[in-house]
DNA sequence: ATCTTCAACTAACACTTGTTAGTCTGATGT
DNA sequence: ACATCAGACTAACAAGTGTTAGTTGAAGAT
């Protein structure tokens, strides 16, 4: 069921990797070669240039943020329902992309013509997260304190899960949500 | 009363500033030349090498937070005022040193003959941040659910507190600590 | 007036960077 | 049997990298 990587997609999956480890400008063509068994030269037979990695692993994870969001924002259900669906997404984006996740978060200051697309589509993302804080805070089923440090709050935890997940294969990812959906919505006090 | 910087303090000052915006391996001796006014090589007649740059910002900033979460945990008071305090700390910290946490954060894997006292650092400060949770768990203070998902959620957020607070400088530091112990213990639930 | 020091400079180094051009090899289609 | 072609290779490039050596001029000390 799972059709095999194109080589295109192993050179780029096999660079998310390393731009985890070193970072987008850390990590030399040589590099990402030896990693694919190859010499650099050749990776040039499947991609344009090391910019379009880099374009090609942020972009299309952003998109995946974006549509998701967009889909929880337009269902129905309270605000609090919608938190734990964001919750979700989240948990699984990091799980399936624990890699490119990294660069998303740390290295889309390189990004240069995709620069601008890239900043829309987490504009509007973070304007949907915003508008569910809001609604949620007017209709009294959350708290009302600053919407933007909620948010600031719960997107960094989530924003930051590709770190954590890797190191702990044995947590579930059913348990992981609930317990984020804990701490982060109902809070730590007993 | 403010001591002025020496030249040493505000090319590492400067470095850091740059940093924060590309990342340590994109910065180059001349980016960081142009941005004091001077030539690459006449950096050298302060700072031994851009290596030793990143050492002294990261390393202070990192001696910084585990004192100060040493004497949190070795202080009297309940888990939830500990708690409060570390993020009084954070936000402290990371107010007065907005340029330097982004290296902490996302440059360390770059410190190379430094790493090691890095990482006992940090493995010591999450110690004791765990032991506090694990305390407020026992006593009852605080929910039992795993200690090491609540201490990756809450570091996470204090951690990159850096790319938010000089953003919005209004928000004055009591308010946000005020806020983030709401959402970080007490949860946005009504 | 002379000496020393400081902090800038120019010039250059050896090496690494992303990328291109052109070549070779083995599999595939006819 | 032969032509095609994807995908590897070697060789090379121009530009950029961190860093060193040696020089210069101004400020302060003797």
């Amino acid at each position: 069921m799972k059709k095999p990587e194109t080589r295109k997609e192993e050179i780029i999956n096999t660079a998310a990797k390393l731009f985890k480890e070193k970072g987008y400008s850390a990590v030399t063509m040589r590099d990402l070669a030896t990693a694919m068994g190859m010499k650099a030269a050749s990776l040039y037979n499947h991609i344009n240039s090391k910019q379009d990695i880099l374009n090609a692993i942020i972009i299309s994870l952003a998109e995946e943020f974006r549509n998701g969001m967009r889909l929880i924002h337009d269902s129905d259900g309270s605000c609090v329902d919608k938190l734990k669906k964001i919750i979700e997404l989240n948990v699984e984006i990091s799980r399936q992309n624990s890699f490119a996740m990294a660069s998303l978060n740390n290295d889309w200051m390189h990004l240069e013509e995709k620069m601008m697309y890239y900043q829309k589509l987490k504009k509007d993302y973070e304007t949907d997260f915003r508008n569910i804080l809001i609604t949620g805070i007017e209709k009294g089923e959350i708290v009302n304190i600053n919407p933007d440090v909620m948010m600031f709050s719960m997107l960094t935890t989530l924003r930051s899960l590709y770190i954590w997940i890797p190191k702990k294969e044995d947590v579930n990812p059913r348990e992981l949500s609930e317990n984020l959906n804990v701490i982060l919505v109902k809070g730590v006090l007993t």
